[in-house]
RNA sequence: GCCCCCAUCGUCUAGCGGCCUAGGACACCGCCCUUUCAAGGCGGCGGCGCGGGUUCGAAUCCCGUUGGGGGUACCA
């Protein structure tokens, strides 16, 4: 391997020590105990669930130790990042209050998107070059594929190491012709580690692990492109973990098979490594089992999807967080929010996300919120999901809370649990406003197929001798009454007996009323709609079936 | 293939050697309530993967096995 000088040669002139790093981000101070923990996700798409069952635990251990939480964009890859993710990104932490302490703009350890790291990681590979704790490579890819090849041929781990390793030992002679030529290279990390060797450390939800050391040469330092050379993920976690001050990394699972090469670089950085929590990964179910949440594959691995579909925040915190301590889970949603996670308590296993549960946990949240705040809600949902909707809204709020109202608030033991979501209001309340509803005609096929001149005769009666609902049993005697004239059978079991005697029975008298109100066979109690809706309105509903 | 993690009802889990005849929630089924629906009440179905140990005693500890998942990139 080539000497200082040379090495020198391809760094800019001007680049930092590591010491003017370690100055530059001096240690914290903090208390004893107060952990600093760090999100890092990637811009390459949709931000996934995952990163906000991760967020919120980064966020809880930070908060609750007296230290930070930090927000590090891991934009590395060039060639996958995406457009927008950024603000993406931004939305769903506000969307679930998951903002971070620290980021791009705010923080003492900044900048905060790796991108813009550059001369730090280059400073410390110059330092690993010239102690040759790291070597130049200039394998090109076909020769790797190559040598992966052969190596599945032979049974062999694969992995640049050992016998496979051609630049790990070659000459100066190779290195300088390779670097006149201006041949590619990549910078990959010289392991100390031999095929075979144990190495054992603590996780905090495992516990004391124990791996095969790491005996793969990694790269540490991707090829230049556009004159930027970047890190991979393994060399930036260890440099910006350790500069950030961070104390305890919290990830998903997928990164448990790293920890002994990452163990490596940190000794060989003179790193302390920091201490390492591997989550569980969100499954998902798939016909002949479960794999992980793919942000790709699966719509509901997007956090977008829950925003979109309206699902309250709290709701779907309090889902993640039983999925993390399942204790909590038997707590009330206040509580549960409220009371800690304990990571030493999170399972070590990949739970299936379950959509179901998630809408029964949502609707009996909405269930325990009053109508205006409801109402604020899905207004503020609707302004952006659902425009008609937010305007009918803030035109109508007299008619949205009194349409709240019904079965609804604080003197109703039993709450309406229509709503599991914000999307769910246009199909379950859309109709109690006139610009979202459109007049029931006789013939339609939603009343049930009674006879047009049944229907309309009867619509023409109730609406002629229409009362005002006091008294929802007094207002319902009104179909009773009209259904006996017409003929209808006064109750189910009597009309089940003799369905020949009769058109229908009090049922389906009554849909005819329900239908032209609400323009469904299902529906919130009708004497209660029908106050909401008011006289003149009822009676402008049920004459459109005469017609 | 190799390395690693994990393992209780269909799902999420409680359980950390005797409180277990294994508890709860969701789902499902039945009944009740009911002019429809959403609910609500009551009840039911349903599980410690398997085999060895250790122990007076094992869902719980150990070993093996099977199964599931993850990793094995100049992606993170």
């Amino acid at each position: 391997m080539p000497a200082g000088p040379e090495i020198d040669a391809l760094f800019p002139a001007d680049l930092p020590e590591p010491g003017h790093w370690e100055q530059r981000y001096p240690p914290r101070l903090l208390s004893s105990g107060a952990q600093v923990t760090r999100l890092g996700p990637s811009p390459t798409g949709h931000i996934h669930i995952g990163s906000i069952y991760t967020a919120m635990l980064d966020r809880d251990v930070a908060h609750r130790s007296g230290g930070r939480y930090v927000l590090r964009i891991e934009d590395t890859d060039q060639a996958r990042e995406v457009v927008g993710a950024l603000g993406q990104f931004d939305r769903a932490f506000a969307y679930f209050g998951l903002e971070p302490d620290e980021e791009d703009g705010r923080g003492d350890y900044g900048p905060y998107h790796q991108s813009a790291r550059e001369a730090i990681y280059l400073s410390y590979a110059r330092d690993l070059l010239r102690q040759g704790k790291a070597y130049l490579c200039f394998a090109t890819s076909g020769e790797l594929a190559e040598i992966r090849r052969r190596q599945e041929a032979a049974k062999q781990p694969p992995g640049y190491y050992g016998q496979w390793a051609t630049w790990r030992d070659a000459s100066d002679e190779q290195v300088r012709a390779a670097l006149v030529e201006g041949t590619p290279y990549v910078v990959r990390f010289r392991s100390p580690g031999v095929p075979g060797r144990r190495v054992e450390f603590d996780e905090v939800i495992r516990g004391h692990l124990s791996a095969e050391d790491n005996f793969n040469d990694v790269v540490i330092l991707k090829s230049a492109r556009d004159g930027i050379r970047l890190p991979t993920y393994h060399f930036a976690h260890a440099v910006d973990d350790h500069l950030m001050r961070v104390t305890l990394v919290i990830r998903g699972e997928e990164w448990l098979a790293s920890v002994p090469m990452h163990l490596q670089l940190f000794a060989a950085l003179g790193f302390d490594p920091p201490g390492y929590a591997h989550t569980a990964l969100l499954m998902k179910q798939i016909p002949g089992g479960k794999r992980k949440l793919s942000k790709r594959k699966d719509p509901e691995a997007s956090v977008d999807f829950y925003i979109e579909a309206g699902y309250p925040a709290r709701a779907v915190l309090y889902y993640l967080r039983g999925l993390a301590n399942g204790s909590l889970a038997e707590l009330p949603l206040d509580e549960a929010l409220a009371a800690p996670i304990r990571l030493a308590e999170c399972g070590g296993s990949g739970p299936l996300i379950d959509q179901v549960k998630l809408e029964d946990i949502s609707a009996d949240h909405i269930a325990t919120l009053s109508g205006a705040e409801i109402w604020r809600a899905m207004l503020t949902w609707a302004e952006k999901y659902d425009v008609e909707l937010a305007q009918v809204l803030v035109a109508h709020r007299e008619l949205a809370l009194a349409a709240l109202a019904v079965e609804r608030g604080d003197d109703v033991p039993n709450p309406r649990k229509d709503l599991r979501k914000w999307s769910d209001f246009r199909s379950a309340y859309g109709f109690f406003f006139n610009d979202l509803f459109t007049l029931v005609h006789a013939g339609d096929e939603r009343l049930g197929g009674l006879p047009d001149d049944l229907v309309r005769a009867f619509a023409a009666d109730f609406a002629a001798g229409y009362q005002e609902p006091t008294d929802g049993q007094e207002w319902f005697s009104q179909i009773r009454e009209l259904a006996a004239k017409h003929g209808f059978a006064p109750s189910a079991k009597a009309y089940k007996q003799a369905p020949e005697d009769y058109p229908g029975s009090i049922i389906h008298a009554s849909q005819l009323i329900r239908v032209a109100l609400t323009g469904s066979k299902d529906s919130p109690g009708l004497a209660a709609v029908a106050g909401v809706l008011g006289r003149d309105e009822v009676i402008r509903r049920v004459s459109a079936l005469t017609s």
